[in-house]
DNA sequence: AACCCTATTGCGCAGATGTCCAATAGGCAT
DNA sequence: ATGCCTATTGGACATCTGCGCAATAGGGTT
């Protein structure tokens, strides 16, 4: 196998592991498993589980971030691209959105992690505030602070995801979505009902 | 030492590795150390670390709840209560949070933990759902979803205050504590202003 | 065929962790 | 003074952890 391919399918073991056990309870060993291979093959390419973590967890959300992209294409005003925004947000499944839970607390104790989960999140932001810059120029949307909205949406989608995620049923994933949906047509004057999911439209 | 005390001195332990540690990094040993006893006495008297941990958050949890409701007294309109509510978040410190973070994370894997957590952020929610709903009552605030305005507020408070315990400077503690009360007027239809900082006023 | 390079192994090290248990000690009732 | 009860000790146990290292094997070059 070449030292590429192997690379790369360290990290797809790493991401399997991950999914399963969740950052914090993914070890070099377990990654190892999942590989069949030996745990100090997981040495030679990776200086330290620190850094591997990191490199997985970059790559689960990054694709993320592309999916939301690649679903733009077609659409090009700002409120549609909004509720595809909203669509992919909430299609994300709870494997996924755990792993944000568990980045953002191991974040303290992973410097590497802690590098990789803020450059993400700063990324959402900016897909989300250049969507709503788009949206104030041409009219559609009317918000005096777009830097702060921005935020504040990315902020209510991961504090009620977070509440889906770790309590379970204390809000259904559907209130979830259908309330931060709500929430963003506030923020930026639209009526109600103009960001409801995209395909039952 | 009278086995109340003893009880009680262990979980005050536990809560200052906690605050030091955050929950992942606490260890039944760190506790007997902090405490100055063999980490035999712990398992004596807690079950597993599990409920231990559990035990512990609820206790600071509640505490900060408490100091809400203290906070109360001699405020009785809706409005006033809405902003000693964000005065309180707001000085949250930063360890406090990161407990938070540890017990969302956690709870996937920490059955005692997940259902304090679980109880608390339905608390949480409660007490604010009952401002807003007094508020709503006497005309001073505009809502037609009690319950979902209430998560959406809670939640953006939880999303903005993890980018800062999490990230560093991504945004401020300023920043987080001034935009989450924005959000919380646009939300009620209060005019701007109306939940700055109570002492300011 | 000889050689070398490196991917890969397998194990060891040192430390940490939750849990449990036999032994002790110290106070309280008799 | 005797006996009991339990708080408390200190360490054993089994397991897990990240990491490093000497040995090997297997493919590619000369």
């Amino acid at each position: 196998m070449s030292p590429d391919d192997r690379r790369a399918a360290i990290v797809a073991a790493t991401r399997a592991v991950m999914a399963r056990n969740g950052i914090a309870g993914t070890t070099v060993r377990d990654v190892a498993a999942e590989l069949g291979t030996s745990s100090g093959l997981i040495h030679h390419y990776s200086a330290s589980l620190d850094e591997l973590l990191a490199e997985a967890f970059e790559q689960v959300a990054r694709e993320d971030l592309e999916r939301v992209r690649r679903a733009f294409a077609g659409v090009d005003d700002a409120i549609g691209r909004l509720r595809v925004f909203f669509d992919v947000y909430a299609r994300d499944d709870d494997q996924g959105i755990q792993t944000w839970l568990d980045a953002w607390s191991e974040a303290a104790r992973r410097p590497a992690l802690q590098r990789i989960s803020r450059r993400l999140n700063e990324e959402w932001q900016a897909l989300l505030a250049s969507i709503i810059g788009q949206g104030v120029a041409d009219g559609s949307m009317v918000c005096d602070d777009v830097d702060a909205v921005s935020w504040r949406i990315l902020s209510l989608l991961d504090g009620l995801a977070l509440q889906v995620v770790a309590h379970g049923d204390v809000i259904s994933l559907g209130e979830a979505d259908a309330w931060s949906r709500a929430g963003a047509e506030r923020e930026l004057g639209l009526p109600s009902g103009a960001l409801s999911l995209a395909l039952a439209r």
